[in-house]
DNA sequence: AAAATTAGTTATAAAGTTATTACTATTGGC
DNA sequence: GCCAATAGTAATAACTTTATAACTAATTTT
């Protein structure tokens, strides 16, 4: 008899499985057929749960967006200190980057079709939504001087955001999602520093 | 009559075009019929320049790693000032990176078989040099008195690599090498201010 | 100018990938 | 416990992609 589990739990299943994947060869090179094997269905199989194989690129988008946005949300709650707001953006993300370590793939994801990029919009959006509340942070670390008056708030977002994109270098290049947690930490408060009135660690 | 090449240049206009196709759909997505139809060749004309498709990646990996190492040898000629010599490495990085868009990509190319990362060997050998070439420069800046005395230099290193990476992310979301230099500048300067003793421009 | 070399073509094999159709059998609702 | 809904399979069509083999013709060598 062969195992038949809820439409709802396998189509987490194949998500995952997907994302699985994406880390270890690519968004690009993952093949219905490596799902279901790792899955233990057929090919078939999968096509019970969407219509199209891009619709499970799309799902696992929102679904990251979801959680990116998510993140957003939670690090502008309880700690009133900008400079603690954007450590907790930060230091969030890391961790939603390490436990989806496929994540930063999706971000620059094209269209089999055009040359032109798709990146799933939710995930495109999520980013931007990013982007607004670190500079809506370091405005609000200016404002209350712990930050230097003179201090670009979109360039010193470039420049957090640098740090991420270090770190993603970094995991993807030694297939080490673990680092990201623990020289993140380090690095950004080196970050912060340099961009406080004295040079000191904020 | 048909126009025949030199293998010499034809095997340069087969990388040249895969390189440009690289940047546009994703190298993992370029086929060896589109190289061809973009050179008004058939398919299997390919093959009389490289054996297996792979071939051409590790030619044109090969370039841009020499590429790589050239730009860092000559960023170290002339100005002995190591924050200068600083800047002229990462904005000739980024000259390089505005010249091969594609260039980015080839530091995360996968294999095709396993999942392990093979990064054209050259291109991951020439980014080590780079990173060396970085912590080198930021340890004689921090014994000139330019950078402050207790600053990290291979974390540093990572900051200023970030940099180039948020420049790349913001290239491959937009689509527009062009930011790379103008942006580069400025970002560059205001990262390493934040590295001097006093937090003011070096 | 003839001969040798080789860039390029035509045709095609082999393998992989997406997607559809018709069938099968498990499961939840009544 | 029956039955409708549906998760899953088997078979296969359509397409794409890599690669090879045999042939053709442009260019180089002698």
């Amino acid at each position: 008899m062969r195992i038949r589990k809820s439409a709802e739990d396998r189509k987490s299943e194949i998500e995952q499985t997907a994302l699985d994947l994406a880390f270890k060869i690519g968004p690009t090179q993952v093949t219905t057929g490596m799902i279901a094997k790792k899955l233990g269905l057929t090919q078939p199989a999968i096509y019970r749960h969407y219509p199209k194989k891009d619709d499970i690129w799309a799902a696992i988008a929102a679904h990251l967006g979801e959680q990116i946005d998510q993140n957003i949300a939670a690090s502008q709650n309880g700690n009133p200190a900008p400079a603690e707001r954007l450590k907790k953006l930060v230091m969030g993300h890391l961790q939603l980057v390490k436990e989806n370590p496929a994540l930063p793939e999706f971000m620059v994801i094209r269209d089999k079709t055009d040359g032109h990029i798709v990146v799933q919009d939710s995930i495109q959006d999520a980013m931007t939504a990013f982007r607004v509340a670190l500079v809506t942070n370091i405005r609000a670390a200016i404002n209350a001087g712990d930050f230097r008056a003179g201090l670009d708030a979109n360039d010193a977002a470039t420049l957090i955001f640098g740090v991420v994109q270090s770190l993603v270098l970094r995991m993807m290049v030694t297939r080490n999602p673990a680092i990201l947690m623990k020289d993140g930490q380090r690095l950004l408060d080196l970050q912060l520093a340099g961009f406080t009135p004295t040079g000191e660690n904020p």
